[in-house]
DNA sequence: GCTCGCTTGTGAACCTGTGCACAAGCGCGT
DNA sequence: ACGCGCTTGTGCACAGGTTCACAAGCGAGC
């Protein structure tokens, strides 16, 4: 059974990323596909590519490379993307209205079951072909619809104060969009996207010349100076 | 001054994590905080936030923490957010639409310069006070505002040909929100946030106990009021 | 001035992840 | 049947990140 090896954290990362480039050279009719050639697609050392398939399993044919639909299927398995996640937004503000009008989610399997916002004046405007329901029933949604992923999209005011009513309907999974850092219990997996923290990064390696052998100017002089 | 070490990308991921704390404990007039107060706002391990920030240099007092306000403008220069930064914004679909009324961006010193979309049918629309542009207009804009930023949020199957107009406008820092894997000189960072991603991770930790071993942060003394 | 309590800064051990290099193994052509 | 070329799977060494533990250093109180 698939009890004894452990994946690493790091594979699991990457997982999605296989997974998408694999499904994508199924509608091309690919068969099989070489690590090296899944690593051209996914931008990922062709060793490691091995290394974490490995770790599924031994689905892979020595001098000739993995069977596309095969993989494809082991990868959903692993990563429970064989049935469908009802998830709930809360939170609709600009953010979570993308979110739940963003068709990659039921595209990959991810059913959005409800969209909550605390504010009552957005109760019943609907967002695409549902429509926003008060926090207030989140238990009862949760338990009708049997929902395992709940998406945070609030200010991060409110962020904490949501998680918990999330884990207090036995939602263990959570994806936070707030800039709050959650704190929940450990048996609950939270993932964090702050957007921006990613521009800030961005910027610290723009300031950073990271290649160059220039080392840093004072980073005031950057204003249109020249 | 001795800016010679290299920050760790690891330390450089959670400076924005501290930036944050830091502004909102500046708000509250905290003159000085510990590191074990800022690893418990940030949910990381207090030996890591002592050793992040020294790469930054010693700013801290023994025997009485670091001075808020002091760190928050040493990150602050670290991360280059002295400055505002103008960032582009390539396809005003739901998402593009949502980060281009993100009011988290502004308020970070992110502005956003301009709104592009390929679509000449949207050229002319509004968001917010902001007109949505077509992609030709790009160049000129880049220069016109010396533009360091560009976000990609167009369908994936746009996303390398946007890259490489964005790179040929000499922008060398992209966020790319598509789901493709770009491909770029190594000049060029890019971080990519995808969203079908995160819950594919998600589902993986739920299909796994992973309470098991393996979870997270054991902050399990933050109990203040319930 | 000296001691005491507190907090930083960091050496060092440990753990995780990465990538090379190569043996093992499969299929095809002859 | 058999060898050859190709690709997987993995042992191993290294690099990077995390955590512990503690000396160094600061301020306050006496």
């Amino acid at each position: 059974m698939s009890r004894a090896a452990r994946i690493p954290d790091a594979t699991v990362e990457r997982l999605p990323l296989y997974y998408r480039a694999l499904a994508e050279l199924e509608r091309f009719k690919a068969s099989t596909v070489s690590s090296e050639a899944l690593a051209e697609l996914t931008g990922v050392n062709a060793a490691k590519v091995r290394k974490d398939l490995s770790y599924l399993g031994t689905y892979g044919t020595r001098g000739v490379g993995y069977d596309v639909e095969n993989l494809v299927h082991q990868i959903a398995r692993e990563l429970g993307l064989t049935q469908d996640w009802p998830v709930v937004i809360v939170g609709i503000g600009n953010l979570g209205r993308a979110l739940a009008s963003y068709s990659g989610f039921s595209a990959r399997g991810f059913r959005i079951a409800a969209l909550l916002d605390a504010d009552p004046a957005k109760a019943g405007l609907a967002v695409g072909h549902l429509a926003i329901r008060p926090t207030s029933e989140l238990p009862s949604i949760v338990q009708a619809d049997d929902v395992a992923i709940g998406i945070i999209a609030t200010p991060g005011s409110a962020a904490q104060s949501v998680a918990d009513q999330l884990i207090a309907c036995n939602i263990r999974s959570i994806l936070n969009f707030s800039p709050a850092v959650l704190v929940v219990p450990p048996e609950v997996t939270v993932r964090r996207v702050d957007l921006a923290v990613e521009l800030q990064i961005l910027s610290f390696h723009h300031g950073h010349n990271d290649h160059l052998d220039h080392p840093v100017e004072p980073i005031d002089s950057y204003r249109r100076s020249s």
